[in-house]
DNA sequence: ATCCCGAGGG
DNA sequence: CCCTCTGGAT
């Protein structure tokens, strides 16, 4: 099956199976939506939403968190790991959205890559669910949602990114990646995907290629 | 290519 | 114990 076919039908399932589903990542507004997805590098949603409660608590704004101490964020942020980098991020990025952006988180990708700690998958999370524009959000578990279908075969995020953004509709392509990313979570699972449950079987390359291994035993 | 790093699950 | 978790910077 080509790709635009596979694609238009793989869309159309998982958008029905998981209906316009936000982030998971909790937040009030696009500040705190941007500090969450930094510290959600490699790390559970779940973690990081514990985090931020207590850290907005504390840091409310761009300006209050640009100012604070280095040692105090790294204790508020310690369980999500990697918190010496992160805490450093975000720190930097708040002084970065004073000093750059006057105060507040700019709308385009290549402003939001100058932010530190923000990647693309980051500032496309950022387009996506703050400022409704058509992101593709390659994280660990997209990537090896549509690896595993067929609608890529790169490793490389970017590549991974443009691959897909050229399968599908612009408007379709926000509620997409959050489709593909809860679909990854929990059924399309890393270690013992749950083929049973998926509806996508019948068209995905990883199924197939899976039972044909089976028969040779 | 390598480092960052804690927490939870199997 | 090993693997994985909404990666990014050097």
């Amino acid at each position: 099956m080509n790709r635009d076919l596979l694609s238009a039908m793989v869309v159309e399932r998982l958008l029905q199976a998981w209906p316009k589903a936000e982030t998971l990542l909790r937040h009030d507004n696009c500040y705190q939506l941007m500090i969450a997805v930094i510290l959600s590098s490699r790390t559970t949603d779940a973690q990081v939403n514990v985090v931020t409660e207590k850290l907005f608590r504390r840091f409310p704004d761009a300006k209050s968190l640009a100012e604070a101490d280095g040692e105090e964020v790294e204790d508020l942020i310690h369980s999500v790991g990697f918190y010496r980098v992160k805490a450093r991020h975000i720190v930097a990025a708040a002084a970065a959205l004073l000093e750059k952006f006057d105060g507040s988180v700019p709308e385009s990708m290549e402003e939001l890559l100058m932010i530190p700690g923000l990647g693309r998958k980051g500032a496309n999370v950022v387009l996506g669910d703050c400022f409704g524009k058509p992101a593709i959000i390659v994280d660990t578990h997209f990537g090896r949602v549509v690896r595993r279908i067929g609608l890529s075969d790169s490793e490389n995020p970017a590549i991974v990114e443009r691959e897909v953004k050229s399968l599908i509709p612009s408007a379709d392509q926000t509620d997409f990646s959050m489709a593909a990313n809860l679909h990854g979570r929990y059924v399309c699972l890393s270690r013992n995907p749950r083929c049973s449950e998926c509806v996508v079987q019948d068209v995905c390359r990883y199924f197939s290629d899976r039972n044909r291994s089976s028969d040779d035993r």
